[in-house]
DNA sequence: ATGAAAGCGCTAACAA
DNA sequence: TTGTTAGCGCTTTCAT
């Protein structure tokens, strides 16, 4: 059976107070009564159960991590950071993917909740900003993390998206291109790309419209499908700012299926620089966001939200970086004008 | 505060056994007192705790999972088919990243059996097998993923690697390739695969010589300086078998960077069939493994070993495909002797 | 059909 | 310095 704390004093001949002190290393007791529990603990292989000391108040010492999609390398990548620094901090993550799906991130935060996590990051947009509200007025910590939180008053771990979709944009306009389409998810953060995208328009002199819009999901697949839909239509842009790799990358494939040439036919821009920016060929620019730098500081946050009686409301916004590789290219039709 | 069993009962005029009957569906009741207890619930939006559930010695619901990295997509994507596995089956995963690290091995499996986690899926190879045999000496459920278990005794999920190698070597042997270089882990996974390739080797005919093998670990990083290696000690042979995909990219990179052609100088082929397979220009030759069917299977697996008292050891393997994609040619040395 | 009470493994006063 | 004891929120016999 398993080890308790009473098979420690039994053995140690102390009591379980004794050995629960030297277990959270707190009171004051002999040096040799410590020494002679950890040995015990030692010899039977004791491990505190993190449940009963739970259920004493203390913390579960687990976050919970909500994300769409964690087979998406962006979110594989934060996940990893963050999985990283909750160790170091003394603590453990439980994953969970959402597909931003409406059930599931009420089953999911439920289930969380049943769990005692002491504390949610949350990187998944909610359709029911409800439940968000519930969830913070539970007082658990809770971090919105690459989408600001807003309205919510919740503290945010964010990439500036309205600055990251304007360089994008930018240096796609000065590169000769006038028509251009961004292709957002429904998220906050699309939405904040696409008004950056716009002030672009508006900075550079040119005249915005809403058409230039097209929504998807996260997902090759998806990019392609976009692709299609505009050469089907006859409305191929000269250039295409996809609001995250994923959708980049598979407009990048559905050109090359199409006999599109990138960069000389069509400009790419994609958002994130995950690894898969770097293995394409040609290697695609991009917009990055701090993965790592976001992840750890996301979790100290938490934590600090977890230690501390007063919850933060700050919002942390990480600048993000023009990455500029092969996937972008002057426009060829002003090239020729030009010349 | 927390909303307790207290709570709900007091309200709904119950006792708590009442209440704990209706939470778990059993025992018998008049349909108005459930009904009026659930309304309650409802209203005062209760929540059972886990915790306090687990401490009586039912489940926690949760599984450990022990991958290497989850930012390596392949594991991305394999914890990603767990989770949902797992969470249509009840459970939550932790997720614990070793690196193969010796000191993180023992610390995340001392963490999870702290939190007294309902089974273990381990796909992170352990260097201290000592670690791996008390841990199935508690009894407590594991399956190894993506190794088999070999002599410890314990269910595993895997797929078949000597297969895979053998097949990979096969197809860049039949290519007329006969110098091939095989770049592998220190798994047992990547063992499995050297002695398939040896068996391809043979069958053909030809002579395997073991300084054919190269040890790295999984990056893309770490499949470049290989190739950079070989490069400096002019031993650049016409094809290289890279034991997973992070590997073969890195290959191809290093190849592009020093004027290599892929195909035509050089033949790769990978493994794992992830995500960056198809994303690469040419796209990847790699080994398929099914990592959806994998990733469902570990958790069934799993689910039943916590069901059941008896623990099974039945060591499952998938069957791996060759996916000849665009980085693997016939050997141009060949071919001029042939025309 | 419902409830009282013991106990799960641990923490934290408070006593001794 | 060390031990006693009352919970923590829940499950589960066993009474009623």
């Amino acid at each position: 059976m398993k080890v308790t704390i009473y098979d420690v004093a039994k053995k140690a001949g102390v009591s379980i107070a004794t050995v629960s002190k030297v277990i959270n290393n707190t009171g004051n007791m002999r040096d040799s009564t410590r020494t002679k529990v950890m040995k015990v603990m030692e010899e039977l292989n004791y491990y505190p159960s993190v449940m009963a000391s739970a259920l004493t108040g203390k913390r579960t010492q687990t976050l919970g991590l909500l994300v769409p999609d964690i087979s998406n390398p962006f979110f594989s990548e934060m996940a990893r950071t963050i999985e990283d620094r909750a160790h170091e901090r003394g603590l453990s993550v439980i994953m969970c993917s959402t597909d931003e799906d409406e059930d599931k991130e009420k089953k999911y935060l439920e289930l969380l909740r049943r769990k005692q996590v002491d504390g949610f990051i949350i990187a998944s947009s909610f359709h029911d900003k409800k439940l968000l509200q519930d969830l913070k007025s539970t007082q658990i910590p809770m971090v919105m993390l690459t989408q600001d939180a807003g309205s919510l008053g919740v503290t945010s771990v964010s990439v500036d998206d309205f600055t990251g979709g304007y360089d994008a944009t930018s240096h796609l306009l000065s590169l000769g291109h006038q028509k251009i389409v961004i292709i957002a998810e429904e998220r906050l953060s699309s939405k904040m790309r696409i008004y950056g995208f716009q002030e672009a328009y508006e900075t550079h002199g040119y005249e915005y419209h809403s058409d230039m819009v097209l929504r998807t999901t996260a997902s090759i697949a998806n990019g392609k499908k976009c692709l299609e839909q505009m050469l089907n239509r006859d409305e191929l842009p000269s250039a295409i700012f996809a609001c995250n790799d994923l959708i980049a990358i598979g407009v990048i494939q559905g050109a090359r299926e199409n006999g599109i040439r990138i960069p000389e036919d069509l400009s790419i821009v994609g958002f994130d620089n995950t690894i898969l920016a770097t293995t394409t060929v040609p290697s695609l620019t991009t917009v990055a966001q701090p993965i790592n730098e976001m992840g750890r500081k996301v979790v100290d946050v938490i934590v600090d939200n977890i230690n501390n009686e007063e919850p933060t409301t700050e919002r942390i916004l990480f600048k993000p970086t023009l990455m500029v590789r092969n996937t972008s290219a002057r426009n060829q039709y002003v090239n020729k004008k030009m010349v």
